[in-house]
DNA sequence: AAATATATTATGTGCATACATAATAGCAAT
DNA sequence: ATTGCTATTATGTATGCACATAATATATTT
């Protein structure tokens, strides 16, 4: 007991709030008398309520006091996905080629993801991701050569675009869009599949500091299928 | 200088991880050290820090130190997707319609995801979410009738089964698959989709202290995409 | 009654202090 | 060299205290 009392008291209380002795939406007792009541110091208290408000199980106002979440978002975390830990988490071997790379103008909807001027060039990389020497993934990726121009100097038959990219800007934010569409040709020649297959899309654009760094297309194998926990 | 130290301080040290000048995996000042540069508490140093590991941008441990995370891996937070919401983001109203309900007894991969045995019925409904009366999604729904026996005696005409779940088991855990398929017959039919269509599929499945709640597919309308931001 | 000022209250934050704990480094003994 | 003890060190946790701040309730004024 005289271990990790804020995180004891934290387990206790959500366990008040899954149980539903403190219902939704009800207010809970102030931190003075939490304090009491577990017999520690409000400083414990406030700890423990406030992990649980950033977890979104509580909502905390002043004066209005605390109270459980009505609305309760249960919201997932996932890594952002590196291909080379997806297939070696699967036990294949990884390896990737790099299908073309080329200078050249993008397509407008690039332009204006990367905040290009319309006559700038940018990188443009095709690239298969294999698993035990079978198509996995196929990526399209742009890259923001004024963000990055060391890209060009890098050896992208090595080391994935995606891997040289994360260790050369390594906290940058981005979004991510999940999809499905049916394979073009294209992309049914480049993993292997049939024509039409359901294909599982990843979008993501990156960047850092209001510069975008670049955006990509990965196209999964037929069957992929994305794993999280809530 | 009177407000917020701990932010502040949080703030700088995400700058001089991201800008690099404390390096991928490098070993970054102790505690008392940064205390006595930012001329603050050791407490409001180790809450800045403590608030950067959970992000994942450091790595603590004692007598070893911290250091910046080698393998920065991003993770994504997103809410768990209920339809209505997704449906009036877009600005439609929305509504549902349920298209079958029965009891009986689950095929053999739901019978092994909910833990039943294997005489044991269960709940099964057919739903379709629609945005302004056109389909969005459709739901294939088992529910665990151990688990939560008063769903027999819910409306779920006007509050749909997801709603309804939330409220009753409000802070449930779970897992989420995402992928892609081609629409069989049945889908198509249910969201007026062709044959065929690569249809974004999500399967949750959710219980509540080990006993499992419930297992749901939901077939999102072609075009469907799901945004996330890092 | 409506508008304004004031007191009250619950949470938010910062600090000094004390002790706990895990992991390492260094030393000693075999 | 290997093993095992011991001291050191950086982080982890808990507490008491003081003051800040936001939101509400109450009293006061018009």
């Amino acid at each position: 007991m005289t271990k990790k009392s804020h995180d004891t008291v934290r387990l206790s209380m959500q366990e008040r709030i899954e149980t539903g002795e403190w219902a939704l939406g009800a207010l809970i007792p102030g931190e003075v008398e939490l304090a009491a009541e577990y017999g520690c110091a409000r400083t414990t208290i406030n700890r423990a309520l406030q992990a649980l408000a950033n977890n979104g199980m509580l909502i905390r106002k002043r004066k209005g006091g605390t109270r459980v979440c009505e609305m309760p978002v249960r919201q997932a975390k996932f890594a952002i996905p590196i291909v080379r830990e997806q297939v070696e988490a699967t036990g294949n071997k990884y390896s990737h080629k790099v299908l073309s790379s080329i200078l050249k103008a993008p397509p407008a909807p690039v332009i204006s993801r990367l905040n290009l001027h319309p006559k700038d060039k940018a990188f443009y990389l095709e690239t298969v991701h294999l698993a035990d020497n079978r198509p996995f993934a196929y990526e399209e990726r742009w890259v923001n050569l004024k963000a990055v121009p060391t890209i060009l100097t890098a050896p992208l038959s090595e080391i994935s675009a995606n891997e040289w990219l994360v260790k050369s800007v390594p906290f940058s934010s981005g979004d991510v869009v999940f999809s499905a569409i049916n394979a073009d040709q294209k992309i049914a020649n480049s993993i292997e599949a049939t024509l039409g297959t359901a294909i599982f899309v990843v979008e993501r654009t990156t960047w850092y500091k209001k510069e975008f760094i670049t955006t990509l297309k990965l196209f999964y194998k037929e069957g992929f299928q994305l794993y999280t926990r809530l």
